[in-house]
DNA sequence: GCCTAAGCGAGACGGTACGTCAGGTCTTGCA
DNA sequence: TGCAAGACCTGACGTACCGTCTCGCTTAGGC
């Protein structure tokens, strides 16, 4: 899960943190996160291994913490997806953006890494859904409202459910492996969704 | 992933596969999947650690082995979904139950133990997909074919995305605990299939 | 051999090597060298098996320390063979008690494992002139010195010849069982050697 | 020990117990005693475990046939010291010629090996002094009194004494390596046992 | 000359111990 | 006095061998 509550938080020592997520984030990549190990990251950060325990309670709150780093937007802002005014082809070019990102072999170690641990680790699964989840499903929840309040979408449709029925198959897809995420796919998805939630022909 | 080639399967001795197989089915169910350790396997079984080594390349294959006898029906036919001939509320009550079947503690440790291997370990997956997947789909399939010269599904319709969007939100939000598997969230998944893949209006 | 090169031994822990070396010397009695484990030590020590390989290079190696040990007077100081003017009887009477020594089982387990690891590790052997072998051949060497000012020995007799014609047989009878180590035998040798190395007759 | 009684001897493959005796032998020079396993030597000698277990009851006793075959004159007939009619000449000659026997590699492993099982083994010391050191001693002390007849040796003197007095240092310095097996050494242990066993001077 | 029980090769098996790796805790000494 | 360094106890790893136990297959001996 989470950091565990500082002893005295202001004693922290800055340099030492940004070292642990660093090196975190390179191991994980390098050996995967089954051969990820806390002496390995504290030697790569030049650290004891005590300061690891100090501020984190297991090896996924390390894992989950360095992986928020990267996710956040450096500038702080929140994030937004593009909105043409075509909510199909917007959908359709996000996915299939999101699926090239997925075949970059940099994302894949960490993503599947971080699944891992949030599959067996609900408060890990809790802080998931707080800081990584919830931003990308805002953003993704206004850019449908938008095609709502345009008409593309029945006003009435549960835009969590249109972001699940859209994006679990895709991600199912990918950490099992059943198959590729091409554009054909991609855009099976899009249509499916945009079918089922087609506003009311009135 | 699944069994090694075996150095000569003749000279097996039924009696410790079952019971390693049982052994680990239970110490899942028990400890959890992270704190499973060969040697409890070894030692519950009555057996020593290279007759694990022996016949299996992982925990992970001992562990999907496990399930796998757990999941093959007893009497070595197929599985086929119930067929009232309406197709909504065979679909409800299917993923209804499969629903009930996931809250189940003696289920729940296992399958979550079965998706932590399968993401990180390509060719279990593949074993995955061959011997358990597959088989499923199939009764699914077969399920939504029924429903097409029933009239009820479009004739034209993938049957294999249909399975993909009806079930991947279902176990997503399982595995990720993000909601829960109640009678509200499987209507609104089977609704937005038939409503996606309704046939033509003549 | 003997001690590896340590880490850092200002950190070690020296509860930990004494009760090594106890827990060796008990099990080397209790259960025979061929049956002593690193395993057995560690557990009898209350110790984990690294600080064991840690410290010591092998099996043998810390054999030799445990008997080390025990053979190293408590007060640091050398050790000396009796002096009463008259070496025969004084070589007969140490060799005599060296021979209820060596029947003592206390003794007899520790020094026969002693002879199996240094007969196979030329290391270990040196280690063992050194650190045992030296010190016991220095105070047979000084009372036949003084058995040689008094006269009782040919002066220019070779100190380190008359040792091992004195003491070889005596250890082999004793190693290989060919015979016991009665006043008798102990007798024949010491009249051997004196014989061989009486002072030219004016 | 010896063989074990066997179930029936007329059964037994005669190929088989050569070629385990061979491997044993070749295995104890290429790997030493320490790493000498049952497994190798089945494996080097194409046979199964249990033909081994069949006929040997430990590895030692193994062992101690294979350089018995070794030790053994192929004509069954005895062994003989040379006879000049020079005892100092003869014993010195013999000696040396031993002295390069042991300098031998092929010879060095196979006798360190069987020294440490008779060393921890009693009934293998035994068999030892009856099958190999008897006949050995037998010889050494035959050409001893020849030299007394000669009257080179007092008439009186323990042969066993001398031949314990004569090889025991020479054996034991070889063991532990606490010097070369030069001439000097040697030279100086035969002066000392004639000088100790000389005939009195009538 | 066939039959049959043994010895045999092969190697799986339940175990024990190996030597190593990493986990998480505790201690030391430098900065 | 906070932290790097790392020793420590613990426990699991995957491997090597142990000695026992089937398996079929020769293979010699008694019929």
């Amino acid at each position: 899960m989470a950091p565990r509550t500082p002893p005295d938080s202001t004693r922290r020592r800055e340099r030492s943190r940004v070292a642990i997520l660093t090196a975190t984030r390179e191991l994980i990549t390098e050996v995967g996160y089954a051969r990820l190990t806390i002496e390995a990251i504290a030697a790569r950060a030049g650290v004891g291994k005590q300061t690891i325990y100090r501020w984190w309670s297991s090896k996924g709150a390390v894992v989950f913490d360095s992986l928020l780093a990267l996710s956040e937007s450096p500038d702080g802002g929140g994030i937004a997806l593009p909105d043409t005014g075509d909510v199909e082809a917007d959908l359709k070019a996000v996915m299939r953006a999101t699926a090239a990102e997925f075949s970059d072999p940099a994302f894949e170690a960490p993503i599947r890494a971080l699944n891992t641990e949030i599959i067996n680790d609900p408060d890990l699964a809790a802080a998931y859904r707080e800081k990584m989840d919830k931003p990308m499903r805002a953003a993704k929840a206004e850019r449908l409202r938008s095609a709502q309040r345009a008409g593309q979408l029945a006003a009435d449709a549960d835009v969590d459910l249109i972001i699940d029925v859209l994006y679990a198959p895709f991600t199912q897809r990918w950490l099992l492996r059943s198959g590729p995420l091409d554009d054909e796919f991609v855009d099976a998805l899009v249509d499916t969704v945009l079918r089922a939630f087609r506003p009311d022909r009135g």
